[in-house]
This record gives structure tokens, sequence and C-alpha cells, in this order.
RNA sequence: GGGCGAUUAGCUCAGUCGGUUAGAGCGCACGGUUCACAUCCGUGAGGUCACUGGUUCGAGUCCAGUAUCGCCCA
């Protein structure tokens, strides 16, 4: 479909168009592998990426706008290979966030979680989500994701929750999941238990209380007056204690060990006990254990086999202690039992300690390690074999570098807590008999029958809690291919091609993801892990809402267009590495993009009137092209492989920075303004300026493919404006990647040196504040090689150097003899600048010119004479090295030559 | 405490396998309404490649150490 070139404003106005080529896209069926619309060629490898799903409630920041603009790049690339690409688009249910945000919001209608109860709280999260599901795909959509929305899973869909049900059965039959009794960390302000990876170490400034408990007579049981002086940041949890224990070979306390010693106000007698984890440099040397309220004294606990009471409840107030203490929340608590302790004169004395506290990623509470039953995924296994793959490269990590980040972690992972006692997510498929034993079952109306005792279904209570998110994150890749069935997507897309996500999430997605699909599917989940930077504020902070230094991705696209912010976040990022970001970025990428929007109206609107307007494509006349249309080829040629090379490493910043160059300095820059002189030229035959029309035509439609997966919009747009060869689909999305033409060498160094000489004598005229509209001769002499590309560039070289008439000269001396003025030098080129001998003032300018042009030419000559002097260089470096360095020499001799006798030394 | 990264022009960043004169954008200075583009064009200034030492014929690039900043883990 070719439009005709009126239909292209004089400015780039993205808005105007954005929208309605998105439309096209998804009217013609193709983003879909097996679209109405699709080109793939099944008998290729698929491309898969399965999208990280963002949270259902949230709204698209620059983070997700430039991961979904690097997932996308990499799927319309591979797309225009030919190649079956599927990009699975998502949602996530994220219980936490999700019930943190609707929880305020009932906050402000007078309701609460408790208040509406289970069931109608579900209700209103459901009701919630379907408002606001909408909102970030839109979003995505508005930055040109070209996801196969057909394909669009929820977490929460039932074809998540088949997988997270029939998971969690297998795991629970291979004795990877189990249900036990541990510590586990519990955030009281969310009612939940969170993973320890939610648990955030924050640096902050404690007391050590030092509190006296009183030794008992070993014949009465009966305390007596002598004390041992315990440490403890957390004296509220003394309520908890069951032993004393000191370091085994601190010798203060050697003879204590075995004694017991009475807790105050619940008045328990424990033990001293000895153990190596104690730390006699801590405070007196003596601690308190409560083996249920803290992680290092519930293993010592362990390894004693002492009790283990739990002494606060859910939120976190004291609780089952039968002292007046119950019902306060633990940091009144603190200070009442140390009122009572100073009272009763067992409160020796307090000091500021440095510590580090554990608080929730979420709410910021203080997280309480306490004693739950829950259900765990064991990691050991699943880590192993995770580690296996990535290590024999099944996997791969790029940056390479978080190998070891990764490898670090799996091989110190603990098992994971998969419990969590919220309500929004999916509820672990547990069913209990009144005896205890647990029931675990795939079907979601639960087991008929407890598997260990045979009590009816009717008898059953299932789990109340639910599935840690990450649970179903796990299951992700192969979930929504409609795991566990065999489906046909499931063998034609799994296991995917590239999982791209931030490095901050490794181990919350790729880790989870590796782990299951590979114990669940016998396959990793896809092949590589590419992981994207952080984008952060111009001053390196992190973005945050609080903090007010948000770019909003929406906002610059309204004003930019999403192209614009597509390329500016490509084109800024490193693999793994963050990147500053402000609106003078997409700025940039705008001006960029207006650049290639006016290049393109000046192609269409420069066509000979002897081709038709709607004429097909066809390739220029190969007898017909002049040195400008082979240089443009063999420039376009090596673009082609130069973003190829790029695509294949995985460097997309490298891709913009490419073709930025390719087309603004290149191809406009020089391409063009060669091309224009020829095309107007009326005393050429048709023919010639049609070859260079066509040449004009295919050079822009390569860098149009080219730049395509970066930028669809305006790429598509300009695409539809071009003649189209017969064999191109209408739509430049599933139009086929460019193969890289042969380089033109030739070409490539006359045109070179043309353009060196021009602007060698745009400088020469700059420095020498000649009137810039002023047409002055100019006197060339090349050597033989360059003649013929001179002279049939001739009238573009005038009037790219604003200089006329142009005289090619056969010798230097003819040179010399005819002309005076500026004297310029460009490699192989010299030139005179008719400025006339009256001119003093240029010809001092000139003169000084010439002077630092040879101070400089001179210094290189010298470095290039005494490294060829160099023994060493001449045996050692490689032949083809030496060879460069001495063309090298001879060139720089030459022009040191030149500029001595233009200034008769 | 362990690990990782960064340090290149005023700012933001590239720099491939070690190999010719270290590049770009923004900013700055000067000049420009030549019929695609002032969201533009031309010219220019601006660098001890953090520091020290080493390997090498040759180091921004490789190695060791130091400094500063940042991140991750404990």
């Amino acid at each position: 479909m070719t439009e005709p070139t009126g239909t292209l404003a004089k400015a780039y106005a993205p808005a105007e168009f954005e929208h309605e080529i998105y439309e096209r896209w998804l009217a013609a069926d193709v983003f879909a592998p097996d679209g109405a619309g699709s080109r793939a060629d099944w008998s290729m490898p698929s491309f898969t990426i399965i999208q990280p799903p963002p949270n259902v409630t949230g709204s698209l920041h620059l983070g997700h706008a430039q991961r979904t603009t690097v997932e996308d790049l990499m799927i319309r690339h591979a797309r225009m290979t030919g190649r079956p690409t599927l990009f699975l688009p998502g949602l996530d249910h994220a219980s936490i966030a999700a019930q943190f945000v609707l929880d305020k919001l009932l906050a402000r209608e007078g309701e609460s979680r408790a208040s509406l109860g289970r069931e109608r709280y579900l209700e209103r999260m459901h009701a919630f989500v379907a408002e606001t599901r909408d909102t970030i795909l839109t979003q995505q959509r508005r930055v040109g994701g070209s996801c196969d929305w057909g394909r669009l899973r929820f977490t929460m869909d039932e074809v998540s929750a088949k997988a997270v049900r029939e998971s969690f059965l297998r795991l629970y039959r291979m004795d990877l999941a189990y249900r036990a009794e541990a510590l586990i960390n519990w955030c009281p302000g969310c009612r939940t238990s969170v993973s320890d990876l939610e648990v955030v170490p924050t640096p902050e400034t404690g007391t050590i209380w030092r509190i006296r408990y009183h030794l008992l007579d070993e014949a009465t049981g009966q305390p007596e007056a002598a004390t041992v002086t315990v440490a403890t940041t957390r004296p509220e949890t003394l309520l908890g204690d069951t032993a004393v224990a000191v370091h085994p070979d601190d010798r203060r306390y050697a003879r204590l060990v075995g004694r017991r010693v009475r807790i105050p106000f619940v008045d328990r007698d424990v033990p001293v006990i000895a153990d190596p984890v104690v730390d006699p440099a801590f405070g007196t040397g003596a601690v308190k254990i409560t083996p249920a309220h803290d992680h290092d004294d519930h293993e010592t606990g362990r390894r004693h086999g002492l009790a283990m009471p739990t002494v606060l409840d859910d939120s976190a107030h004291v609780a089952n202690t039968g002292t007046r203490y119950d019902g306060m929340e633990r940091y009144k608590a603190r200070s009442a039992i140390l009122e009572d302790l100073a009272a009763a004169g067992d409160l020796e004395g307090e000091q500021a300690h440095e510590m580090v506290i554990g608080r929730c990623q979420r709410s910021s509470d203080a997280v309480e390690p306490r004693l739950k039953t829950q259900w765990f995924v064991r990691t050991g296994p699943l880590a192993a074999a995770a580690l296996e793959a990535t290590r024999s490269d099944r996997t791969a990590i790029l940056p390479e570098r978080f190998v070891k980040v990764w490898e670090h972690w799996m091989t110190t992972i603990r098992d994971w807590n998969v419990s969590r006692q919220l309500w929004w997510g999916h509820r672990i498929p547990a069913w209990y008999c009144p005896d205890g034993h647990a029931t675990v079952s795939a079907d979601a109306g639960g087991p008929d029958a407890c598997e260990a005792c045979g009590a009816p279904a009717a008898q059953l209570a299932q789990d109340p809690d639910i599935f840690d998110t990450w649970f179903s994150s796990g299951l992700w890749p192969f979930s929504t291919l409609g795991w566990p069935d065999a489906t046909e997507d499931l063998a034609r897309f799994y296991p995917g091609s590239v999982m791209e996500t931030a490095y901050d999430i490794i181990f919350f997605w790729v880790a989870r993801m590796m782990m299951l699909g590979i114990a669940l599917t016998g396959e990793v989940p896809f092949h590589t892990v590419y992981l994207s930077g952080l984008i952060r504020d111009p001053y390196g902070q992190k973005m945050s809402k609080t903090k007010g230094n948000t770019v909003d991705p929406l906002g610059a696209i309204d004003e930019h267009g999403a192209d614009a912010l597509r390329f500016a976040v490509v084109h800024g990022a490193t693999p793994g590495l963050d990147q500053k970001f402000g609106m003078a970025k997409v700025e940039n990428a705008r001006n960029f993009a207006n650049k290639l929007w006016n290049a393109t109206r000046f192609v269409l609107g420069a066509r000979p009137a002897s081709i038709p307007a709607d004429a097909p494509r066809r390739a220029p006349d190969p007898a017909r092209l002049g040195p400008a249309e082979r240089w443009i080829r063999s420039r376009a040629a090596a673009a082609v492989a130069a973003v190829d090379r790029a695509m294949a490493d995985y460097a997309f910043g490298e891709v913009t920075r490419l073709l930025y160059e390719a087309i603004w300095s290149e191809y406009c820059d020089w391409g063009i303004e060669l091309a224009k002189v020829r095309l107007a030229d009326a005393s050429l035959e048709a023919a010639d300026r049609e070859a260079t029309w066509w040449t004009l035509v295919e050079a822009l439609d390569t860098y149009l493919r080219l730049l395509h997966p970066v930028m669809p919009f305006i790429t598509e747009r300009l695409w539809s404006a071009l003649p189209h060869d017969p064999a191109d689909p209408e739509l430049l999305i599933v139009a086929d990647w460019p193969r890289a033409g042969a380089r033109d060498e030739a070409a490539e160094a006359e045109v070179g040196t043309l353009v060196e000489l021009v602007r060698a004598v745009r400088n020469a005229r700059a420095d020498a504040r000649l009137e810039p509209s002023a047409w002055l001769p100019l006197d060339v002499v090349v050597e033989p090689a360059l003649a013929a590309s001179l002279d049939a560039l001739r009238p573009a070289v005038e009037r790219l150097a604003h200089a006329r008439p142009l005289r090619r000269h056969d010798t230097r001396d003819a040179l010399h003899a005819t002309a005076s003025g500026l004297a310029v030098i460009a490699g192989p080129a010299e030139a005179i600048v008719g400025t006339g001998a009256a001119d003093t003032a240029a010809a001092d300018a000139d003169r000084a010119r010439l002077e630092k042009e040879l101070a400089d030419a001179e210094r290189l000559w010298e470095a290039a004479g005494a490294r060829l002097a160099n023994e060493g260089f001449l045996s050692k470096a490689p032949p083809a090295i030496v060879e460069g360095a001495r063309a090298r020499e001879a060139e720089l001799a030459e022009q040191v030559a030149r500029l001595r006798a233009r200034l008769g030394r």
C-alpha cells in the first residue's frame, strides 16, 4: 500500500499516526505467529519471549517501557527474519502488592480486609483488578509492543490456576514440597510470612540492655542473690527465653554452665548452656536464648533440645505468657518490661549499638521471626539442576558476570517458604482431616477423602493460605502455553528463547522459573537470560514517585512519540548497567526521527518525472551507477552487516548508535547531498537520474528495515510511502530483514577522499572567515585513481564545498602555476580555494592554519617513523599491521612534504 | 566481612580480538533563511582515558595494587 508523497507532513508529528499504525498491525493480524498476516516460516526455529508480567494494578513506568522496548525489538527482528515469533504478554496478580493497594483504597472508605471478610474481599479485588488491568496493557500498546494479545495470560486465570495445582501436587509427590513447622519471617504489618528475599537488612542504631537473671540455688532450686547478666537488643522476648548461653571457651562463665537461672515475670527456670555460636565480645558475653523469635537462637534451641514457646501473636502483640504484658504491642511491652526490670534492680545498664534490622520490603515493619507450620519447596535438588543448566550452557546468562551472582545465590539458597497468609492469590491445594493429615490434590474441588485415614471430603478443610506470588511466576514460562496439557503451543514455543528482565529481580524471576521449569518440564525454560540495567534519574537516583523524579513514559510519548522514547531508552543502555535518564535523550531521539522523516520526504519528492508515482520498486541499473551511488549502496551494505553483528551480540545500544550514524551522518549528510546534484542535472539521461533515485530508495528501504525493531511506528509509516517491490508484503513489520550486500571498497575510498576534500575546503573557508555565500574557484589535483570519480562528482563537490568552478589539474605544478589562495590538503587530494592575492587577512589565517596542520602532521609522522624504527615491532607485529603502518608513514611523509612546500619551506 | 560494577571532553555515554590520529549526543563558541529538515546546516574549541606499577614490539583495552562512587550478598 503505497501512499502519495503529499501525505507526509512537513514535520515529524508522531501523535498523528502512531495510533493508526498500531491499529493497522492489529487489523492485519501480524503479531501472532499463526495470525492471518503472519509470514512465519515454520521450518525455522521459533523465537519466543514470554513477557515477565507486570503488576495488574500497576501502571507503566520507565522501567516497563524499556523492558517492553527491548523485548519488542528482539521480537520484531526475529519476526522479520521469518522465524515463527511469539511475544506472549501477561499480567501478574502480585498478591501482596495488590492487597496493599486495595487495602489503602478500602481504608479511605472506612472498610478493611477484616470488615469485609475473605469472600467479599476477593470479590472486591476481582472488581478492582477488572478496572485496572487494561491500564497497563493499553500503555504497552502505546509503546508499540507487538504482543500476541490473543494469548494474553493473567496469573489468576484458570489456566494458570490449574498449572499451580498440578505443579504443587507433582512437587509434593516428588518430595520437593513439604509441610513443616519452622521459623519463618513474619511481617506484622502485612500479617503474612515473607520470603528471605523480601526482608531488607537495614542498618540502625539500637540498644544493648544488660539484664540480670538470678541464678538458682542448686540445692533448693530457689533464686539466690547471685546473677548472670545477659546482653540483649530485644528485652521483650525474654518472656520466651528457654536458656542463657555462653561461649564454651569463655572462662568468665565456665563455672556457670549447667546451672539454672530464673526468667523474670514468667518465672521459668532455664539452663545456662555453652554454645560456640555465642560471641564473647557481644555485650557481656552471655546471651538469652529465645528459640521461637530469633534465627540464631532457634538453631541453638534445636541443638540443645530447648522448648520453643511463642510469645508474640500475628500482630506482634505479646500473647500466651500469662503475664500482664499479654496484649501489649511489642515495643510497648519492651518499655514496660524495662521499667519493671529497673524497678526490681535487675536492669544493669544499656548502651547504643549499631545493628542490622530486617524490615519488610513492602511495609517497612521490623520482620518478626516466628514459628509457623507452613509449606516449603525443597530447593536443594532444584537449585542443583538449575546450576547444572547454566554450567552446561543450556541457559546462558548475559552479561556473563551475573553468572557469579547466580551461582553464589543458587549454592546458598534455603528452602523456599511458599505459604502466605494472604487472600489474593492461589489457594494452597492441601486439605486437612480432623486428625491433621494433609492431602494435596490437583482437583479444584479438593480430594474425595483423606489419603492417610480415608476421612470423607466433608470433614476436610482446605489450607487457608495462598501461594507466594513468585510460585505462579515460576511456572509462567510454560503455564502460559497450556502446561500441564501437552498443547501445540507448548510443543512449538517451549522452551522459550530469551528471558529479559532487570538484573535486580534475577532471583525472584529467573531463579524460580529455572528451578520449577527444569523440575516440572524436564527442560530449561529459556535458552538465554538477558539482564537489563535499571533506569535512574539524571542524577543517578532511583526513580520513585515519592521523590518526584520519575519520567512519565506516556508524557514522553505524547510529547515526542513512542519511537523517540524507545530509541532513547535503548540508545543509552549497556546490558546490565544502569543508565541515567533525562528528557534530553528523548528529544535527541525525536530529532533523529524528524531527520529520517524529512530525508524520506526529500527522496519521495525527488522522484524523476520519468518514474510514475505508483511504479513498483526496482533495483537501480548497475550500468548507470556513479561513484556516489556505489558509495551509498556500499555503506548501506556495511550498515546491514554491522547491525547484524550487534543484534547477534544483544548490543542493542550499539544498534541504535550504528543506525544513527549511518542514517544521519552518512546517508543524509553525504548520500542525499551527493545525489541531489545528479537528480537535478537536466543534462543527464533520464536513466541516469532514475538509477540515482532508485539507489536512494533502495538504501532508505534498507535503513527503514534495520531501524524498524527500534522505531516501529515511523519506519512503518515511511515505508508505506515508498515504492514497493511486488514481492514485499504490505507492512514493514512482516517484511524481510535485509541481507548484507557486497561492499564496494573502491567507491568507499574514492568518495571518502572527496568527502574529506569538501570538509577541508569548508574548514579552510571558515578559518579564513571568507564570505560564506561567495562562490570561489577551486583548483584541485588528485592522484590518478581518483580523477574519474572527481570528474563524475564535480558538480556535487562544487555545491558541497560552495566553490565554483572546480578545475582539475593533472600535476601539482600545474595547480600552483594557475591558482592562488587558500591551501587545502586532504589525503591524496590537494586544492586551492581561489581568494585572489589581494585578501591578506585570508592569507594570514590560511598560513596560521597550515602551520598548525604541519605541526600536527610532523608530530604524527615522527611517531609513525619511530614505530617503524622499532625492531621489535617489525619482527613481532602481524604483517598486515606493519604494512598499514608503512602506508600510514608514507602518507604522512607526503602530507608533511606538501604542507612544507605550501609554506615555502 | 565477601562479591560485582563504574571511573574516558563541562554533562550523559560509546569504544569489538590489544594495533593508524580515542568517538558520539547534549552543552559551549563562531558562522549560516542554497528549493528534505532551524526538531536544521557548516566550522571550531574542549582529553594526563581515576592513580601506581607490571606484561607486551605496542595498553583506554590485559594483569596486580590503590583511591573514590555505586550495587548485591552476609
